[in-house]
DNA sequence: TTGTACGCGTTATCAG
DNA sequence: CTGATAACGCGTACAA
């Protein structure tokens, strides 16, 4: 900066208003300067800056596990917006791991961040310093024990479609697969899995329901000890999807085909469903447009510094994708006959 | 910092000396900071830190699609790496936009991130003001036409490999359905598929090799459009793993049968690649160990300052992973009678 | 309108 | 072994 200034003759002040467009500066001057940032390709350092102002331009985003095509979709909407505001983005994987998580979170207050986008382990995740320190805050998927922005999505409104969707296509049994017990989205599909089974059929079999992790291979588990029931379920909710890949493996082994001989429907749509075979119906989740409301919450704590406006829940509505897997009928000839 | 010096009856300079473990500090003293800010709940202030040390211990992960599966894990290879020697990560996704990337670029510097790791759009991304300020920079996928350490797979061999497998397979007319033209990769991808060829048939025939995009879509109009070849292929090479979504659902669409009817292997491993009907043969990447090795690579550079040792590349190799896509009999049975 | 001087929170140097 | 002090590069109050 100071080459910059001795360049155009000026002082260093002057240099910073110019390049910050502050203040009223004489137009020569300001010319001569960005004449000797240009020609010394100068760039403020970042960090000297953030120290000064004592904020930063950076965004903490803590997911809890960068291989799930879900949380990669949030990671664009909130990055999208990020990037448009002028922001930066830290990536932080979990791993589901609570340690990591105290770690991360430890970062960002280290660094300052002036924001951070959390998709929590569990609900009692540690961000009180993070709150002591007013670095707002965004919880993602799910929620904190904490009052602050959350968006989510109207998982058991989506879980019940999907089960009411296998009994309109006379599925008379459908099974539950959930993710682990206490878990908020895990026990919020359970919900809306019960819900369906009371509107149609009364009390719901708990029989018909497993809790594992949101994985295939335990998932296809689960699916396996229920086909080996002494009363076996004629479908299946899981869910997401990775669980529904362990179950069309399962069915796979058995013989039996999903559309026809047995019902399956996931949570989480994921690029690949529409291509498996049969391609897998599902309750798809917004997950890039939550990305982006998380991002818009963030962007507007983080530019009305102190202002209180009380925590708000966004809660997105998922829509359901129905494919062949969850048919009752053979499914339709598709073979059709070559073009030549 | 003050407070715990003034609550331990200390100056700020031996505050600074217990908490970085520097020089010798008398034990007493010593107890006394680490209780006071322990009480105080004091974490340094990362961005002061960074302004006096003049350096950062942030590195910049540059990649071009963060949904693609190879990237994320490549991702995560360079993140544990990072994790575990105390760097944070700030992720980039540009998106393959030379525009954004060179955004990022330029973030990385003023940021004055310690390192970078950058999967290039294309050869010629402006690295030149980083190399100037002497940010250590790695290539990952793809070489950069300047001379930095760089983390490839030998793409050729790979694909001669898949191509091979195809022919022993008693596939006698295979395709190759490459990525955009002057890409490396896919120039490398449709070279050894060349490879192949001559060993084993003469001289490829250029009828049967397409370039698109590294997609579902636009490599499901390229297979249709060789399918409707007078002279049609008898099996696919395809260059990623979307591209082989793709022709599985032309392959269903006109009811031919990959395993069967027709041979399919693919560039790059999927989470899913073994759970779409039939399994889907490829030769995979070890794309977690790539971000490592560059993750270690950038570390070395990072911790030798100034050192020069010249710039390496690593090759690594792929793997096959035949599974049924790629058979020519009949699959095998595989529905079994169910246990009870 | 412009320049001077200070301080953001650390750590390294140097004197004691 | 410890404390005072300067400096990292910038933005801004204040003086000119």
């Amino acid at each position: 900066m100071k080459d910059v200034a001795s360049l155009a003759g000026v002082s260093p002040a002057t240099v910073s208003r110019v390049l910050n467009g502050v203040a009223n500066v004489d137009e020569a001057l300001a010319e001569r300067v960005r004449d000797a940032a240009r020609q010394l390709d100068y760039r403020a350092n970042g960090v000297a800056r953030s120290l000064r102002l004592q904020r930063t331009d950076v965004w903490a985003l803590i997911i809890s596990d960068i291989e799930n095509p879900f949380f990669t979709s949030v990671a664009r909407g909130v990055e999208d917006i990020a990037q448009r505001e002028g922001f930066s983005v830290i990536l932080c994987n979990t791993d589901g791991n609570p340690e990591k998580e105290a770690r991360y979170l430890d970062v960002a207050e280290r660094e300052q961040v002036s924001g951070v986008v959390i998709s929590p382990n569990r609900s009692g995740s540690d961000i009180s310093r993070l709150m002591a320190a007013s670095i707002p805050i965004v919880a993602v998927d799910r929620h904190l024990d904490q009052p602050v922005d959350t968006v989510v999505v109207d998982s058991e409104h989506g879980a019940e479609e999907a089960t009411r969707h296998l009994f309109e296509q006379g599925w008379n049994r459908p099974a539950c697969v959930t993710g682990p017990t206490a878990t908020e989205t895990a026990e919020q599909r359970l919900e809306g899995y019960r819900r369906a089974w009371r509107a149609h059929r009364g009390r719901p079999l708990v029989s018909l329901v497993k809790h594992t992790d949101y994985n295939a291979e335990t998932a296809r588990t689960a699916v396996a000890s229920l086909l080996r029931q002494a009363n076996p379920p004629d479908s299946f909710f899981v869910a997401n999807s990775l669980m529904a890949l362990g179950a069309l493996e399962e069915f796979r082994e058995r013989g039996v085909v999903p559309g026809r001989d047995v019902g399956l429907i996931a949570f989480d749509d994921a690029p690949w469903a529409r291509f498996v075979d049969p391609p897998l119906s599902v309750v798809a989740q917004p997950a890039y447009d939550m990305g982006c409301r998380a991002g818009e919450l963030l962007l507007e704590r983080v530019r009305a510094r102190g202002a209180v406006r009380p925590a708000e829940t966004i809660v997105l509505e998922t829509s359901l994708v129905p494919r062949a897997s969850s048919r009752r009928s053979a499914p339709t000839k598709r073979g059709r006959s070559r073009p030549r």
